[in-house]
Parts: structure tokens; C-alpha cells; sequence
RNA sequence: CGGGAUGUAGCUCAGCUUGGUAGAGUACUUGAUUUGGGAUCAAGGUGUCACAGGUUCGAAUCCUGCCAUCCCGACCA
């Protein structure tokens, strides 16, 4: 590529509109633009990153087995309401109708579709196991698109979907989707972990993400140095470091505490630790009204209560709610509520503790499990910085992940609810097992951005940046300089090297802070000692900084 | 959905308090001088001041509404 009469164009400061680094330097860089909140234009630079990282999976899932298709986009309601996802996803899918008022989607995610395409072909046993898969824009109204690629309306999503006769099958299929994506990422140099995590609106037995490290990551990444546990904060087991020291248990008593509505206050007020208080959390629990108990110190998982309760949603309750019961904000024990009430495993274990009285202005102390009445116990709250491994029991660590990738074990979840059957080997009808497995494209690149950068611009690992080589041009009237550089160009293309030449009539300084703020891994500079047939040769890494003569420069490369 | 902020030249922003008919830097065009880290000089083009109402002789500026974009929060009893 030229860049003189091409596309390309960079610009010199920090747009207004993108905070995160990523975004911010790919927009700067001219890989893409944005069109509107979570949708961008993929322009040439952007396009050809992504196609790398498309080329690399694709090359993975066909290794793996896998067949590639493409599915619609536009798809018929129908299908959607079949599964019943039409309501899981609420608001999230994008709704249109056609001229003659039909209920159509702009397709979400393809379960529902791949499980109808199987239709066609399996009739028995015999047909599996398969692996389909394609490369298809999804769409997705999330309530916030934000950090450039990393949260947006529309994307290119690597989607694939394994069929099996039984659970066994799906475990093998599993496992080879698994492998296929930990080499993909490994090959893409990114730095990630692989979690544990809530399989929410997809359903199914299991859920595995692959989580890049990045510091504007949007889940939490909980993981063990000592042995391999690693978890999605969402769904992490709690373990408590510190025991609750067991004490006789005291009389309850009730307290005056004045103003004391946050349950930090009140530990102030009575000179008392927050772990020895139960604080409560008042909440609109699919329209009823449900009220949370925990320890002081901790926070609500409003995802693992939502599967205790085997509920869809959850939110605080509004005054009119609360009224139904009679709850005292501010001023709520496990005591004598007349309204539907959870509790943390943990309060169980705890002793002599403070909690609110149900009356204003007054707590209870000294109050212990046999004074409390609730309906369900389970774990419904966070892991925090100082609670163990589950597995081996040392400290665990935190950090924040982008979720670049994720494999389910569907189980026959969407077999039956597009009735997707085989006959077994005694010719009964049995339900198939899917798997499904997702890599989204361009939060991919963001992830990778974020992960290599400098204050110049990004710094793209070979494989991935739209172009192995630039050439720098110091001076485009030079004949000297415009032969060898035009020289270079020429057999460096003919080697099947992606090379750009930088032959605008531009200043030295412009062409150098372009080069790196678009991250091309190598730079070639024909300048002043072109007469001599020296040109310089430097990695945009800062590992190598040479002067070769044209002969070695291209040998360099070729070689790298 | 709640809270905060911002919409003025391709980009980054000033101007708004106190209304008087549009600015800077950068980018762009032409010419000259430059040519190894975002050049200099000269001349030039560039706008529905997000949009819609209203107040006023007069609105980027004041009032009302609306749209868009970004950030924070979705954890408070």
C-alpha cells in the first residue's frame, strides 16, 4: 500500500468522544470511526486487523473440525420466541417488522438458528458429531455502549456450535473448541485467563470465559496463584479468611441509634466492627418484594441471588413496594419481617451480632442465628480482596478482564426447544447436545491494544498488524531515495510481504510519529545514507535499531 | 434506568456571565524558502453555532422543549 492516494489519515489529538486507550488510539489511527454510541466503520487499516484475527481462528476452528457457514442476520422472530428468548433477552435484541408486518430480529447471538440448520441433517445417531461455525455481524441494544470496541450495538462475532449424541460427545467436542480457542489466543500473544462464569441468558451446564487482562476490563477476574482456580467474580465461591470467633451467645438487646441509616454509620456510632454487623438490602425481586441479609463488610451478587431464587430480575425496591411490609429502611433485621426473606450463608456462622430492630432510630446487638427468621439461605454476595481459594485455600488475587471469549456446554436446552432429535441405537428419539463457543472480533483488537501500547501509539505483535513493514521516504524528491525505496517496496511484495510505503511528500518527523502511532511492527527508513545504499532498520518494539544495506534489510525481514 | 457533563470550522477548543451578526490552534489550497522527529513566511477557502420553538429591533449567548455524545452508578438501608 501507497500512502500517498489512499485512504488513510490519522489525527494529531485525542478525540473528545473515546476515554479508553484502545478506542481512543484506533480512532486516532484511522482503523475506525465512529457512526454512532457502540457502532463504528471499519476502515482499510481496521478491516485488515480484523480479518488477521479472523484468519487466525478460522484457521484454529477448521483444525478443530469445524465447518464454516453463514447464517442470516435478519431473522424471523419466530425462532427467538421459540426458545423463549425473545423475553430473556428483553430489550437487548433489535426488533423490525417487514412490509407486511412481520416480527423480525437482528440476530443477537445463532443458537436457534444453527440448532434448525442441524434439522436438515440429523436423522440418527450416525450424523454426529459435527462442528459448524461462521464469522457474522451480531446485534446487541446494550442499555451502555462504552471503551470503544470493547462494549458496542454491533459486532463481528466468531460463533460455532457442536452437535453430539450425548453429554460424553459434548465433552469431547467441548474440549476441542477449548483447545482451539486457547491456541488462537495464544498465537494472538495476548495475555488472558480462563474463568469460571454465570451462563446467563444462553442457559445450559457450563460456561467458560476467556478474560484478557486489561486494567478497563468490565468483569472481575478472581484467580489463584498457587493452584489453576480461577473465577468470574459473578460466580465465585466465598471463602472467608477470617473465621467469625465463636462466642457465648450474649441476650439480644435493642439500641438507640439516631441517624444511623448506613450500616457504616452505625458501626461508627456503636464503636463496633463492620463485620460484626448483618446490613440489609431491599429489593424488587421480579415484582416481589424480597429483603437481603449479609454481612456488613460485603456486597450483594445480584446474579447468584437471581439464581437462587430461580428468578429473571432484580432491582431495589421503590417506596411503594416496601410499603407492602413492614420493612424500616435504613433499620432492617432478620426479625419478624412479614415479607420474603434471604440470607447470606455466612450470617449463620456469625455471633453476637448488630443488626436493625425494624423500629427508626433503633438496632439490635447481641442478636444471634437462633434469634433470626428467614426463608432461604445460600451464598448471595461478592469474594473481596483477602478471601481464600476454594481450592487450595490460599489468598486469592484480583484483576479486571475483558471477555474476549466464551465456551458453553449447552446441554439440550435449544435441541428441545426447536425439537433437534436423533434416533439412538434402539432407534429412540433422543435429544441432541450443543455446545456453543464465541469470540468477538473487535473486542479482540481492543484487547489487544490495551494490552500493547506506548505513549506513541499502538504497538501491534507481527501477526496481527494490517502491515509487516513500513517504508519511510525522508524526502519524496530524492531519486536516490524514491529508487531504493520504490526497490524495497517492489521485492518485498513479490516475496508475499504486506508492506506499506509512506512516499507522501511530508515531513521526516510527521512520517516517524505515524509509523508508531499506527504500530507497524517494522520500519525501514531511506534517508540520508540512501546515496550509500544504507537504510535504517527498526522494530517498532525498540528491539532492534540497525543500519543495514538493502540487500540485508530485506533479508531481515524475510527472515523475521 | 438514575446522576453528571458536553454539543461552535475536518479535528481540539475559546466566545455565552453582561445579547449587537463568528474566533484561535491544527488541518486544507496556492506560492516561496525548507527537508532526519508533528517546518517558516505570505496569501486564501472553510460554519444550518446539534435541532425546534419562544423573548427581543437584534440570539451562539437569555427562556422552554427536544435530540445526540461521553463519563459515573447500577451495591444504598
Amino acid at each position: 500500500m501507497r500512502l500517498k492516494n489512499s485512504f488513510f489519515f490519522t489525527l494529531r489529538e485525542d478525540v473528545r468522544d473515546e476515554d479508553s486507550i484502545s478506542g481512543n488510539l484506533l480512532v486516532k489511527a484511522g482503523y475506525i470511526k465512529k457512526t454512532s454510541a457502540g457502532v463504528y466503520m471499519m476502515l482499510p487499516l481496521g478491516l485488515r486487523v480484523q480479518n488477521k484475527i479472523e484468519n487466525i481462528i478460522r484457521k484454529h476452528m477448521n483444525e478443530a473440525g469445524g465447518q464454516e457457514v453463514k447464517m442470516p442476520a435478519l431473522i424471523a422472530a419466530e425462532y427467538y420466541e421459540d426458545s423463549g428468548r425473545m423475553k430473556g433477552f428483553g430489550p437487548s435484541i433489535f426488533k423490525l417488522k417487514d412490509r407486511n408486518n412481520k416480527d423480525m430480529v437482528l440476530g443477537p447471538t445463532h443458537e436457534e438458528l444453527f440448532a434448525y440448520a442441524a434439522k436438515s441433517m440429523i436423522r440418527s445417531y450416525k450424523n454426529m458429531p459435527f462442528n459448524l461455525y461462521q464469522f457474522q455481524t451480531k446485534f446487541r441494544d446494550e442499555p451502555r455502549a462504552r471503551f470503544g470496541l470493547v462494549r458496542v450495538k454491533e459486532f463481528v462475532m466468531k460463533d460455532a456450535y457442536s452437535f453430539d449424541a450425548d453429554e460424553k460427545g459434548l465433552d469431547v467436542s467441548y474440549h476441542k473448541m477449548f483447545d482451539a480457542y486457547k491456541k488462537s489466543f495464544d498465537e494472538m500473544g495476548i495475555n488472558y485467563r480462563i474463568v469460571k462464569a454465570d451462563t446467563g441468558v444462553m442457559g445450559g451446564l457450563l460456561s467458560e470465559e476467556f478474560q484478557a487482562i486489561a486494567p478497563l476490563g468490565e468483569d472481575t477476574v478472581i484467580y489463584c496463584d498457587d493452584c489453576d482456580y480461577s473465577s468470574n467474580l459473578e460466580v465465585a465461591e466465598v471463602i472467608r479468611a477470617e473465621k467469625h470467633i465463636k462466642e457465648e451467645a450474649k441476650p439480644m438487646q435493642e439500641v438507640e441509634t439516631p441517624h444511623c441509616e448506613s450500616i457504616e454509620d452505625v458501626a461508627k456510632y456503636l464503636k463496633i466492627d463492620m463485620k460484626d454487623t448483618v446490613k440489609a438490602l431491599i429489593m424488587n425481586v421480579d415484582g416481589e418484594l424480597v429483603i437481603f441479609f449479609m454481612n456488613g463488610e460485603r456486597e450483594l451478587n445480584e446474579s447468584k441471588a437471581l439464581k437462587l431464587l430461580k428468578a429473571n430480575e432484580i432491582g431495589f425496591a421503590d417506596d411503594e413496594l416496601i410499603a407492602t411490609s413492614n420493612a424500616v429502611p435504613g433499620y432492617c433485621g432478620p426479625i419478624d419481617l412479614n415479607c420474603k426473606v434471604v440470607i447470606d450463608k455466612e450470617v449463620l456462622e456469625m455471633n453476637n451480632f448488630c443488626c436493625g430492630a425494624n423500629k427508626k432510630g433503633y438496632h439490635l446487638i447481641n442478636v444471634n442465628p437462633e434469634n433470626i427468621h428467614y426463608d432461604v439461605v445460600g451464598d448471595i454476595v461478592n469474594a473481596k480482596e483477602g478471601d481464600l481459594c476454594p481450592k487450595c485455600g490460599k489468598p486469592l488475587k484480583f484483576t479486571k478482564g475483558i471477555e474476549i471469549g466464551n465456551t458453553f456446554k449447552l446441554g439440550t436446552k435449544y435441541s428441545k426447544a426447536m425439537g433437534l432429535q436423533y434416533a439412538d441405537i434402539d432407534n429412540k428419539l433422543q435429544d441432541v447436545w450443543m455446545g456453543s463457543y464465541g469470540i468477538g472480533l473487535g473486542r479482540t483488537m481492543a484487547a489487544i491494544v490495551e494490552q500493547s501500547h506506548d505513549d506513541k501509539g499502538i504497538i501491534w505483535p507481527d501477526n496481527i498488524a494490517p502491515y509487516k513493514v513500513i517504508i519511510l521516504q525522508m524526502s519524496s524528491k530524492d531519486e536516490k531515495q524514491t529508487e531504493i525505496a520504490e526497490d524495497i517496496y517492489n521485492r518485498l511484495n513479490q516475496s508475499g510481504i504486506e508492506c506499506m510505503l509512506d512516499d507522501r511528500d511530508e515531513r521526516p518527523g510527521v512520517k516517524f510519529n505515524d509509523a508508531e502511532l499506527i504500530g507497524i511492527p517494522y520500519r525501514i527508513t531511506v534517508g540520508k545514507k540512501a546515496a550509500e545504499g544504507i537504510v535504517e532498520f527498526k522494530s517498532r518494539d525498540g528491539s532492534i535499531n540497525e543500519e543495514y544495506t538493502i540487500e540485508e534489510a530485506i533479508n531481515k525481514i524475510k527472515s523475521l
